[in-house]
DNA sequence: ATCCATACCTAGCATAACTAGGTATAGAGC
DNA sequence: GCTCTATACCTAGTTATGCTAGGTATGGAT
Protein backbone atom coordinates (compact mmCIF):
# COMPACT_ATOMS: atom_id res chain seq x y z
CA UNK A 1 0.00 0.00 0.00
CA UNK A 2 0.89 3.47 -1.13
CA UNK A 3 -1.03 5.42 2.08
CA UNK A 4 -2.35 8.34 -0.13
CA UNK A 5 0.94 9.28 -1.52
CA UNK A 6 0.81 7.26 -4.27
CA UNK A 7 -0.01 10.70 -6.59
CA UNK A 8 2.66 13.03 -4.80
CA UNK A 9 5.40 10.07 -6.09
CA UNK A 10 3.82 9.68 -9.95
CA UNK A 11 3.99 13.77 -9.93
CA UNK A 12 7.11 13.31 -9.41
CA UNK A 13 8.73 10.93 -11.65
CA UNK A 14 7.33 12.96 -14.33
CA UNK A 15 9.12 16.01 -13.02
CA UNK A 16 12.04 15.73 -15.01
CA UNK A 17 10.05 15.14 -18.02
CA UNK A 18 7.44 13.19 -19.91
CA UNK A 19 7.07 9.80 -19.48
CA UNK A 20 4.24 7.16 -20.25
CA UNK A 21 2.91 4.66 -17.95
CA UNK A 22 5.02 1.45 -18.35
CA UNK A 23 8.11 3.94 -18.03
CA UNK A 24 6.78 5.62 -14.99
CA UNK A 25 5.99 2.41 -13.07
CA UNK A 26 10.22 1.96 -13.68
CA UNK A 27 11.08 5.11 -12.57
CA UNK A 28 8.72 4.29 -9.33
CA UNK A 29 10.29 0.94 -8.69
CA UNK A 30 14.02 2.08 -9.18
CA UNK A 31 13.93 5.14 -7.39
CA UNK A 32 12.55 3.31 -4.48
CA UNK A 33 15.42 0.97 -4.67
CA UNK A 34 12.34 -1.69 -5.26
CA UNK A 35 9.97 -0.90 -2.44
CA UNK A 36 7.41 0.35 -4.43
CA UNK A 37 7.08 -2.36 -7.27
CA UNK A 38 3.13 -0.99 -8.17
CA UNK A 39 1.08 -3.09 -10.37
CA UNK A 40 -0.17 -1.70 -13.17
CA UNK A 41 -3.50 -1.76 -12.15
CA UNK A 42 -2.77 1.11 -9.52
CA UNK A 43 -0.76 3.29 -11.68
CA UNK A 44 -3.18 3.09 -14.92
CA UNK A 45 -6.29 4.20 -13.16
CA UNK A 46 -3.90 7.47 -10.87
CA UNK A 47 -3.08 8.63 -14.41
CA UNK A 48 -5.83 8.89 -15.51
CA UNK A 49 -7.51 10.28 -12.09
CA UNK A 50 -4.52 13.08 -12.50
CA UNK A 51 -4.92 13.83 -15.47
CA UNK A 52 -9.13 13.86 -15.08
CA UNK A 53 -8.43 16.49 -12.16
CA UNK A 54 -5.72 18.47 -14.58
CA UNK A 55 -2.55 17.37 -13.18
CA UNK A 56 -1.52 15.81 -15.83
CA UNK A 57 -1.95 15.77 -19.84
CA UNK A 58 -1.48 13.18 -22.10
CA UNK A 59 -0.84 12.47 -25.77
CA UNK A 60 -0.52 9.55 -28.05
CA UNK A 61 2.63 8.66 -29.59
CA UNK A 62 2.13 8.01 -33.52
CA UNK A 63 1.47 4.53 -33.75
CA UNK A 64 2.88 3.96 -37.23
CA UNK A 65 5.85 2.01 -37.07
CA UNK A 66 5.82 2.46 -33.27
CA UNK A 67 4.36 1.11 -30.36
CA UNK A 68 1.28 2.90 -29.15
CA UNK A 69 2.23 4.90 -25.92
CA UNK A 70 0.49 7.08 -23.87
CA UNK A 71 2.95 9.85 -22.98
CA UNK A 72 1.80 12.10 -19.67
CA UNK A 73 3.38 15.54 -18.74
CA UNK A 74 2.73 17.48 -15.63
CA UNK A 75 0.68 20.21 -16.42
CA UNK A 76 1.04 24.26 -14.27
CA UNK A 77 -1.29 22.63 -11.72
CA UNK A 78 0.55 19.37 -11.51
CA UNK A 79 3.48 21.42 -10.64
CA UNK A 80 1.86 23.60 -8.23
CA UNK A 81 0.17 20.27 -6.54
CA UNK A 82 3.55 18.48 -6.45
CA UNK A 83 5.02 21.39 -4.61
CA UNK A 84 2.68 21.33 -2.40
CA UNK A 85 2.29 17.55 -1.85
CA UNK A 86 5.76 17.22 -1.04
CA UNK A 87 5.18 20.03 1.59
CA UNK A 88 1.98 17.82 2.91
CA UNK A 89 4.54 15.23 2.99
CA UNK A 90 7.25 16.56 5.22
CA UNK A 91 4.63 17.66 7.70
CA UNK A 92 3.16 14.49 7.52
CA UNK A 93 6.21 12.16 8.31
CA UNK A 94 7.56 14.98 10.51
CA UNK A 95 4.16 13.71 12.74
CA UNK A 96 4.57 10.42 12.54
CA UNK A 97 7.77 10.40 13.69
CA UNK A 98 7.02 12.14 16.71
CA UNK A 99 4.31 10.24 17.07
CA UNK A 100 5.79 6.97 16.65
CA UNK A 101 8.46 8.49 19.77
CA UNK A 102 11.62 6.88 19.78
CA UNK A 103 13.50 10.45 19.33
CA UNK A 104 15.82 11.66 16.21
CA UNK A 105 14.24 11.99 13.00
CA UNK A 106 16.23 10.56 10.98
CA UNK A 107 18.76 7.31 11.67
CA UNK A 108 22.34 8.09 10.47
CA UNK B 1 -6.14 10.42 6.91
CA UNK B 2 -3.58 8.73 8.56
CA UNK B 3 -2.27 6.72 5.60
CA UNK B 4 -2.24 3.24 7.24
CA UNK B 5 0.08 4.04 9.88
CA UNK B 6 -2.66 4.93 12.56
CA UNK B 7 -1.99 1.27 14.29
CA UNK B 8 1.01 2.05 14.90
CA UNK B 9 1.05 5.42 16.08
CA UNK B 10 -2.09 3.75 18.44
CA UNK B 11 0.63 1.28 19.94
CA UNK B 12 3.19 3.86 20.35
CA UNK B 13 0.90 6.26 22.36
CA UNK B 14 0.53 3.13 24.91
CA UNK B 15 3.88 2.54 25.15
CA UNK B 16 4.66 4.38 28.54
CA UNK B 17 1.86 2.52 30.09
CA UNK B 18 -1.54 1.65 29.83
CA UNK B 19 -4.71 4.47 29.02
CA UNK B 20 -8.39 4.68 27.98
CA UNK B 21 -9.27 5.42 24.42
CA UNK B 22 -10.03 9.29 25.05
CA UNK B 23 -6.62 9.81 27.00
CA UNK B 24 -4.95 8.15 23.85
CA UNK B 25 -6.30 10.42 21.50
CA UNK B 26 -5.44 13.39 23.74
CA UNK B 27 -2.06 11.77 23.68
CA UNK B 28 -1.39 11.24 20.02
CA UNK B 29 -2.94 14.82 19.69
CA UNK B 30 -0.12 16.31 21.71
CA UNK B 31 2.52 14.30 20.48
CA UNK B 32 1.69 15.17 17.06
CA UNK B 33 1.32 18.80 17.89
CA UNK B 34 -2.12 19.03 16.86
CA UNK B 35 -1.57 17.14 13.20
CA UNK B 36 -3.29 13.87 14.27
CA UNK B 37 -6.57 15.37 15.92
CA UNK B 38 -7.91 11.99 15.36
CA UNK B 39 -12.10 11.93 15.79
CA UNK B 40 -13.14 9.34 17.98
CA UNK B 41 -14.90 7.26 15.02
CA UNK B 42 -11.37 6.46 13.89
CA UNK B 43 -9.85 5.28 17.52
CA UNK B 44 -12.40 3.61 18.92
CA UNK B 45 -12.97 0.90 16.36
CA UNK B 46 -8.70 0.95 15.75
CA UNK B 47 -8.29 -0.11 19.27
CA UNK B 48 -11.19 -2.74 19.26
CA UNK B 49 -8.84 -4.17 15.74
CA UNK B 50 -6.15 -3.83 18.02
CA UNK B 51 -7.69 -6.17 20.84
CA UNK B 52 -9.02 -8.65 18.47
CA UNK B 53 -5.78 -8.99 16.52
CA UNK B 54 -4.42 -9.55 20.22
CA UNK B 55 -1.84 -6.81 20.28
CA UNK B 56 -4.05 -4.85 23.02
CA UNK B 57 -5.81 -6.32 26.12
CA UNK B 58 -8.49 -3.79 28.00
CA UNK B 59 -10.47 -3.87 31.34
CA UNK B 60 -12.83 -1.66 32.55
CA UNK B 61 -12.41 0.53 35.36
CA UNK B 62 -14.17 -0.24 38.72
CA UNK B 63 -17.59 2.05 37.65
CA UNK B 64 -18.36 2.51 41.38
CA UNK B 65 -17.89 6.42 42.45
CA UNK B 66 -15.99 6.85 38.70
CA UNK B 67 -16.87 7.07 34.96
CA UNK B 68 -16.74 3.91 33.71
CA UNK B 69 -13.11 4.06 31.14
CA UNK B 70 -11.79 0.62 29.34
CA UNK B 71 -8.02 1.15 29.75
CA UNK B 72 -5.97 -0.81 27.58
CA UNK B 73 -2.38 -2.03 27.66
CA UNK B 74 0.24 -3.47 25.19
CA UNK B 75 0.25 -7.01 25.16
CA UNK B 76 3.32 -8.97 24.67
CA UNK B 77 2.71 -9.53 21.16
CA UNK B 78 1.61 -5.84 20.46
CA UNK B 79 5.22 -4.61 21.52
CA UNK B 80 6.56 -6.71 19.09
CA UNK B 81 4.08 -5.20 16.91
CA UNK B 82 5.00 -1.98 17.51
CA UNK B 83 9.29 -2.46 16.78
CA UNK B 84 7.99 -3.99 13.65
CA UNK B 85 5.83 -1.25 12.42
CA UNK B 86 8.71 1.44 13.51
CA UNK B 87 10.48 -0.25 10.85
CA UNK B 88 8.23 -0.48 8.21
CA UNK B 89 7.43 2.94 9.19
CA UNK B 90 11.14 3.70 8.30
CA UNK B 91 11.65 1.68 5.35
CA UNK B 92 8.46 2.90 4.02
CA UNK B 93 9.30 7.18 4.84
CA UNK B 94 12.49 6.50 3.38
CA UNK B 95 11.26 4.99 0.00
CA UNK B 96 8.81 8.17 -0.34
CA UNK B 97 11.77 10.54 0.32
CA UNK B 98 13.83 9.35 -2.65
CA UNK B 99 10.59 9.10 -4.89
CA UNK B 100 9.89 12.45 -4.42
CA UNK B 101 13.19 13.53 -5.52
CA UNK B 102 14.38 16.61 -4.15
CA UNK B 103 17.55 15.18 -2.75
CA UNK B 104 17.93 16.04 1.26
CA UNK B 105 15.83 13.99 3.82
CA UNK B 106 15.10 16.69 5.85
CA UNK B 107 14.62 20.34 5.17
CA UNK B 108 16.46 22.43 8.16
C1' DA C 1 6.37 -20.08 -34.81
C1' DT C 2 6.36 -19.28 -30.05
C1' DC C 3 7.32 -16.90 -26.17
C1' DC C 4 8.32 -13.01 -23.35
C1' DA C 5 8.58 -8.21 -22.37
C1' DT C 6 6.34 -4.23 -23.36
C1' DA C 7 2.15 -1.47 -23.20
C1' DC C 8 -2.40 -0.35 -22.33
C1' DC C 9 -7.01 -1.01 -20.00
C1' DT C 10 -11.09 -2.13 -16.63
C1' DA C 11 -14.36 -4.30 -13.27
C1' DG C 12 -14.71 -5.57 -8.92
C1' DC C 13 -12.82 -6.31 -4.19
C1' DA C 14 -10.76 -5.19 0.34
C1' DT C 15 -9.49 -2.05 3.63
C1' DA C 16 -8.98 2.19 6.01
C1' DA C 17 -10.57 6.13 8.12
C1' DC C 18 -14.08 9.30 8.44
C1' DT C 19 -18.97 11.25 9.04
C1' DA C 20 -22.73 11.36 11.67
C1' DG C 21 -25.22 9.85 14.52
C1' DG C 22 -26.36 7.71 19.46
C1' DT C 23 -25.80 6.93 24.83
C1' DA C 24 -24.40 8.38 29.41
C1' DT C 25 -21.97 10.71 33.51
C1' DA C 26 -19.45 14.50 36.08
C1' DG C 27 -18.81 19.07 37.07
C1' DA C 28 -19.38 24.11 36.40
C1' DG C 29 -22.34 28.08 36.09
C1' DC C 30 -26.72 30.09 36.66
C1' DG D 1 -32.65 22.42 40.21
C1' DC D 2 -31.36 23.02 35.46
C1' DT D 3 -28.40 23.46 31.62
C1' DC D 4 -24.33 23.21 29.28
C1' DT D 5 -19.85 21.43 28.36
C1' DA D 6 -16.30 18.06 28.61
C1' DT D 7 -15.56 13.50 29.22
C1' DA D 8 -16.25 8.78 27.67
C1' DC D 9 -17.88 5.14 25.03
C1' DC D 10 -20.04 3.06 20.79
C1' DT D 11 -21.62 1.81 15.75
C1' DA D 12 -23.63 1.94 10.99
C1' DG D 13 -22.74 3.51 6.76
C1' DT D 14 -20.01 6.21 3.37
C1' DT D 15 -15.87 7.26 0.84
C1' DA D 16 -11.41 6.81 -1.14
C1' DT D 17 -7.54 4.10 -2.24
C1' DG D 18 -5.00 0.61 -4.01
C1' DC D 19 -5.01 -4.02 -5.30
C1' DT D 20 -6.39 -8.51 -7.74
C1' DA D 21 -7.43 -10.52 -11.71
C1' DG D 22 -8.60 -10.49 -15.68
C1' DG D 23 -8.39 -8.84 -20.86
C1' DT D 24 -6.11 -6.89 -25.43
C1' DA D 25 -2.25 -6.13 -28.48
C1' DT D 26 2.63 -5.48 -30.52
C1' DG D 27 7.69 -6.06 -31.09
C1' DG D 28 11.75 -8.72 -30.66
C1' DA D 29 14.21 -12.79 -29.44
C1' DT D 30 14.62 -17.88 -29.71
Amino acid sequence: MLKGHLDAIVLAALEAGPAHGYAIIETIKSRSAGAFDLPEGTVYPALHRLEQAGLLSSAWTPPPGGRRRRVYSLTKAGTAALAEKRKAWGRFSQAVQTSLGGGRAWPA
